[in-house]
DNA sequence: CGTCCGCTTGACTCAGATCAAACTTGGTGG
DNA sequence: CCACCAAGTTTGATCTGAGTCAAGCGGACG
């Protein structure tokens, strides 16, 4: 299903743009002309506030969309900007848009792809708002149903918000039998 | 736009149903007959683990949708309990999705709604992975534009994932002038 | 063989959770 | 009008989880 939708997007007219690490995709006020489809590296969604400080309202890793609500809007409504060097494929908004109006199936497996995102947001959302690393690793494996693979540890120590050292310890505990 | 949606939604056949506290709205593996509108009350979407905890993947108050990915599924695939009292609208999926099918304003108005919980879910989850409460209470108020009222603030504190105390300390902290 | 990176563990420190107790406010009913 | 109750707000005291800094380990890879 999903990849029936990731197919009829590849055949969409697009382009492949690289941005060097801290460049921006594009600013907030800008006219939305493409869809931005990671390939590789890391980019963000931010709004900048006037103090300085920014809140980050999005991280894009390969595979996914930057801004999918850009798809129904005519000016971007924040900023995009490389964390690291990123390739991207650039699809046409207006291609896409028509063939989300002329297929139906096109518009279900977009609109069930947004309602995975839903999902995927408020269950890392929900994790977040657990306030031990021991509730937040049970959520986790419970939500993926299975232990993280060593390697990719770190990583889920982010993905769960708290140090490499916490969960480090977190799981050695667990070895311990509790 | 938002409205257009609703409006055609509330034409639909619907019923409306009260649930007791603790009560389900429906299980696992139950099929998806009905999309539920929350009106009253507060209900949650959560995953049971077999060592007895639950995870809990959305908290619907007044004015959303339970689990918007159901339109899709022909089953479900969480439980949906009532923390409150609550009243819903049980709108039928099957009108639902015709509506989706033959009327592409309806279409685009469901898809931007769901880009718009993206949006919201996922700027949650990183106020969230914020450390400190003063961060989270900073970026909070960056993305709703305003410091919030008195007599929502015990709500807030449940927002952005920390105890009431915290908030009213972190509060008082920022009327010293910082 | 050296270097990088992920992992591991120890020691220290501190933000914030928790418990507890007052005090404001609004609403209710007598 | 007042007694009274419930909720939200304040503030204090205490305790603990986990972030941080630091030092060491082991495997992968050029």
């Amino acid at each position: 299903m999903i990849n029936i939708m990731l197919n009829q997007i590849h055949a969409l007219p697009h382009t492949r743009q690289v941005f060097r690490k801290g460049q921006y995709l594009f600013h907030q006020g800008d006219p939305v002309v493409s869809m931005f489809l990671i390939e590789a590296g890391e980019a963000r969604l931010l709004r900048r506030q006037r103090n300085g400080g920014a809140i980050v309202l999005q991280r894009a890793s390969p595979g996914s969309f930057l801004a999918e609500a850009s798809l129904f809007t005519a000016h971007y409504h924040c900023d995009a900007t490389a964390t690291t060097r990123v390739s991207a494929r650039l699809i046409s908004r207006l291609a896409m848009r028509k063939l989300f109006e002329n297929d139906p199936v096109f518009a279900e497996a977009w609109a069930s792809h947004l309602a995975d995102e839903v999902r995927s947001a408020r269950l890392r959302a929900e994790i977040l708002a657990l306030k031990t690393v021991a509730e937040r690793l049970g959520a986790w494996i419970a939500a993926k149903g299975e232990f993280p693979p060593k390697g990719t540890w770190k990583t889920v120590a982010q993905e769960i918000g708290t140090s490499p050292e916490s969960l480090y310890r977190e799981i050695a505990r667990r070895r311990l039998g509790k």
